[in-house]
Order: C-alpha cells, then structure tokens, then sequence
DNA sequence: GTGCTAACTGAAAATCATTTTCAGTTGGAA
DNA sequence: TTCCAACTGAAAATGATTTTCAGTTAGCAC
C-alpha cells in the first residue's frame, strides 16, 4: 500500500501548501505507476491526462513531495534522478541491471548493527542509508551470452 | 594502500590506452588525494603542476579509470559526482553529513548473505553494490543547536 | 632514427537536467 | 467578497557533462 491521496492531501495543506489542480494531477499520476519515473517521465504521463502542466511545476512538486516523505529520489549513475511513492513506515532499496536499467525494490536490508557501530565511531547522527545493488538481470545475461 | 602509478600505467597500455603527460599528471593527482574529488577540484589540483590540462581531458581520463576499476564514482545527491582512488581488493562505502559534506569511508558492509539471497530470488548476477549512510556529523550537530 | 596511424588533446559548441526569474493567476483564510 | 501569500508557466539562466573538430603525439613497424 501507498499513501493514499488524501493523506498526502493533508499533510500538503497542513505545511501551509496550497491544493491546486496541477498538484492533484501531478500526485494521481505518482501514485498510479510502481515504476521508478524521472520529473520527465513523470511530465509526460501527467501531461496525457492534464495537458498544460509544466515541466517545472513537476519538479517544484517532486522536492515538496520529497521533502514531506512521500516520495522517494534515486540516483542510479549518470546524471539523472527517478522519483517512486513511498509506502508508509517502510523504506526500501534497490537492485539495478546495469544494461537495461530494469530496478527491482527489496526492503530488508539489517543494516542496523552496523549503522550503531557507526554512529558510535563516528559521533555522526544518521538519519538513514541508500543502499544499491548493481548487476544483469537474467534477460540482459541471456542477450549478453548471444551477442 | 592504493594502486600504483605503474599499475595502472601497465593496465592503460595493456587495453591500447596511451600513456600521455596528461594522463600521468591526473593519475599523480588522485593518487594523492584521500578525498573524494569532482572532476571540477581534481582539474584544479592538476592543474596547480602542470598547467593547460583541459577539464574535457579529466572528464576522459577520469571515464577510462573508472572504466578499469582503478577509481570509484560516487553520487551523493544534487547532481555532481566525485571520484576516489581505489584500494586495490576492497571496496569501500561512505557516511556522509548532509549538512556540511564531509564524508567518512569504511569498509565491512557484511552483506553477502543479502546479496546471495536477492541473487538467488531474482536471477540477477550481482556485479557489486553501492551503500552510503546519510546523516550529521558531530560538528554540524553543536552548531544547528546553537543556531 | 623515420614514418605512420590510431589514439589523444584542448577549445568551443552542443546538450541536457535542473533552477531561477518574472509577471500574471488562484486557493483558501479572514 | 476581498486579499495576499503561494502558485503557475514561459523563458532565461545555470552548471555539469558530452560532442565536435582540427591539430598533435605515443609508440609500433620499418
């Protein structure tokens, strides 16, 4: 389960957000795909069903969204972010093929013995991890025995 | 300890690299550096002993290093990457303070046994895997309570 | 040493994601 | 209904990275 859009809603009005249409649009489309989407992506689908929205708004409204947890970033190589929903009180990782950029999410990871040992080496206070898991999938391996 | 400048002379030629006062120069730099560099700071350091490199040259060199595993890239968030020398039969991984960018190697992650099952649940062949651990360092933690 | 060629170089231009600016619009509290 | 801070889209700005191109050079064959 995903936050619902009326949660997020709520949450929008109560950090003193406003609720415009463009918000609504860009929201639904988030929560409608599982897939990992860049702002572009993202910009288009909205686009099909909302067309007018701007490029910017969707960026403007990702780092809202960010920022109030909803949503979560990625950076997976290049120089290019993706956005996916957030399930409530879980967080989650990734597992990506290097060749066709297909993302798998996982969410156990047991990192916290280690992330204790850390912050008591290091005097650091963190606040959480990014954990990636880079290989082939086994399309891409297949292609790759072929070719 | 890290690669040497031999080494990584003798593996550039083996794959029909040139061996050019360039590359020397930049492969010199990140040697001496323990800290993870932008292309932009490594052209910078280069640059201060042997003038006239062109930042494209770094970008190149850096792309080919990386290319033979010799240095590793690094994506903390925005969209700027850093690069680090490699030790040579070890991986490593970072803490890393949101607030003031400093950022903190270590090196036992202890996630065979994760890596082993995800590769068995997914028929992925995991080539290797990324982890960082975001937070506040000591410092950045006195002064947000003073400020 | 000399010649040769593929690899390399720097400068400038191009690209591409992202951010800023700005003038006009609008949600929603009073 | 009024009003203003928050919001919007378009265009321009930014900044990292990549491509293009014409000239240079490493290093192999002779």
């Amino acid at each position: 389960m995903v936050y619902s859009e009326k949660k997020i809603e709520s949450a929008l009005r109560q950090h003193g957000y406003k609720i415009t249409p463009q918000r609504r649009a860009i929201i639904k489309g988030i929560i409608k795909s599982r897939e990992h989407l860049t702002p572009a992506a993202i910009h288009e689908r909205v686009c099909r069903e909302h067309p007018g929205i701007g490029l910017v708004t969707i960026y403007r409204t990702l780092e809202t969204l960010t920022e109030l947890g909803f949503i979560c970033e990625m950076h997976a190589g290049g120089n290019c972010r993706s956005y996916l929903m957030r399930r409530p009180s879980e967080h989650h990782h990734h597992l990506i093929c290097s060749d066709c950029g297909k993302v798998i999410d996982f969410t156990d990871c047991d990192l916290g013995e280690l992330e204790r040992r850390l912050s008591r080496e290091t005097s650091f206070k963190i606040n959480g991890h990014l954990l990636e898991f880079l290989g082939q999938c086994r399309q891409c391996r297949k292609e790759a025995v072929i070719g």
